[in-house]
RNA sequence: UGGGAAGUCGUCUAGUGGUAGGACACCGGGUUUUGGUCCCGGCAACAGGGGUUCGAGUCCCUUCUUCCCAG
């Protein structure tokens, strides 16, 4: 008797050549599309539909049966107001990682064990060998960083198969397939809601008013349109010109002041230290940090870490080897062991 | 409105007689399952009016504007 295994299916490639690994390696698939987000949102399209369809077009390719969850509801609380709110408190949050610990692989694990899965698969670039999270082949794809605050319990009933290829192997297989979503462009953008404009996204949703923009030497230098909207490193959408870019370092959220600096050697700019909070530890909390080593954002390089240590019930802290350039509240610092993922904490 | 200085793309600025270049911003594209970064491309100016000159952003006159020092 093969086992089920329940394939989210987001019509893209990924996920299509995902599907079409486990049926090749015998397994009883089952796509799933899971409707997370279908709100249009002024100027932007929500793809839902069309990416729906072509998820059931390959299913009905590889010959697999094909159902649709609808987690609108808890996506809009885990995930959207989760980003709200910590947006509103001066934090810059990642959704994906909400959306993985809370949705794909909570929501919907759960979900399908419920309905006879028992494995779940998505189209990840990253691998899982005995419960354990490792970085996927293609270090250039990995995705590990997305997946830091899965429970092992959920890694335990999860497949990815294409943490094991290279991203152009993928898209070859696809079209030596013939699957439909062999051309189709990756998605970016915060996860199911598309390629909307992050402010446009939050400007649906919370009220803000100008502030002012000020300088490394404290002049005012320009006005913004609301301190929630910007974050540290960023340099595009302040509107202020003249001579050397100027890229955020700070912002008071109470004054509603956006702090900018033109001096990329601007100690606000990089840490050397990181203090974290709401650690998740995907095994066992480990005891010796010993040649490990940190990414503090998706695609970024691995700094070797110099010490780790528990500070409180709550924080962490984390010294580097080198400066990091934009380490920024809200966002995600993981943990690696070489290849393998042992879990991480928010930035304070 | 007494004296001085200055006015070049949205901004900062190069260019002191031969038909205006760069940077930033902005827009578009690329990279990217978060934010952001980064890469490529594009848009865009001589404050107005007179002169001198074969030819003026560059010299002269004038108007306007701004800044500084004097009030």
């Amino acid at each position: 008797m093969s086992k089920n295994v329940f394939v989210g299916m987001s019509g893209g490639v990924d996920s299509s050549v995902t599907a079409a690994l486990l049926v090749k390696q015998g397994y009883n698939v089952t796509g799933v599309y899971m409707k997370n987000w279908s709100k249009d949102l002024p100027g932007h399209h929500c793809p839902w539909k069309e990416d729906y369809q072509d998820a059931k077009r390959v299913a009905v390719q590889l010959g697999i049966k094909f159902k649709m969850y609808d987690f609108e509801k808890e996506y809009r609380h885990k995930v959207v107001q989760y980003m709200i709110d910590e947006y509103e408190t001066g934090r810059t949050p990642n959704p994906d990682i909400m959306c993985n610990q809370e949705v794909k692989f909570k929501l919907f694990l759960d979900t399908a064990i419920e309905e006879g899965a028992d494995f779940i698969a998505t189209g990840h670039y990253s691998r899982v060998e005995n419960g354990k999270l490792l970085i996927g082949i293609d270090k250039n794809k990995d995705q590990s960083y997305f997946l830091y605050r899965v429970k092992k319990s959920a890694l335990d009933k999860t497949i990815l198969p294409i943490g094991n290829y290279e991203k152009p192997e993928i898209r070859k297989m696809a079209k030596s397939m013939g699957l439909v979503t062999a051309e189709k462009k990756d998605s970016q953008g915060i996860c199911f809601v598309g390629q909307v404009g992050i402010k446009e996204f939050l400007s649906q949703y919370v009220k803000t008013s100008p502030g002012r923009i000020i300088d490394q030497h404290g002049n005012d230098i320009g006005e913004h349109e609301g301190a929630l909207y910007y974050t540290i490193g960023q340099r595009q959408g302040l509107g202020v010109g003249g001579g050397l870019p100027y890229y955020v370092v700070g912002k008071d959220m109470k004054k509603n002041e956006v702090y900018v600096s033109s001096d990329l050697q601007d100690k606000r700019l990089w840490s050397k230290e990181l203090k974290l909070s709401n650690m998740h530890w995907i095994g066992d909390k480990p005891t010796d940090f010993k040649g490990m080593s940190v990414r503090t954002r998706y695609r970024a390089k691995l700094i070797p870490l110099e010490s780790v240590s528990q500070k409180n019930n709550k924080t962490w802290q984390l010294s580097l080897r080198d400066d990091v350039r934009a380490v920024t509240s809200g966002q995600s610092a993981v943990i690696y062991d070489g290849e393998l993922v042992l879990g991480g904490g928010i930035v304070v």
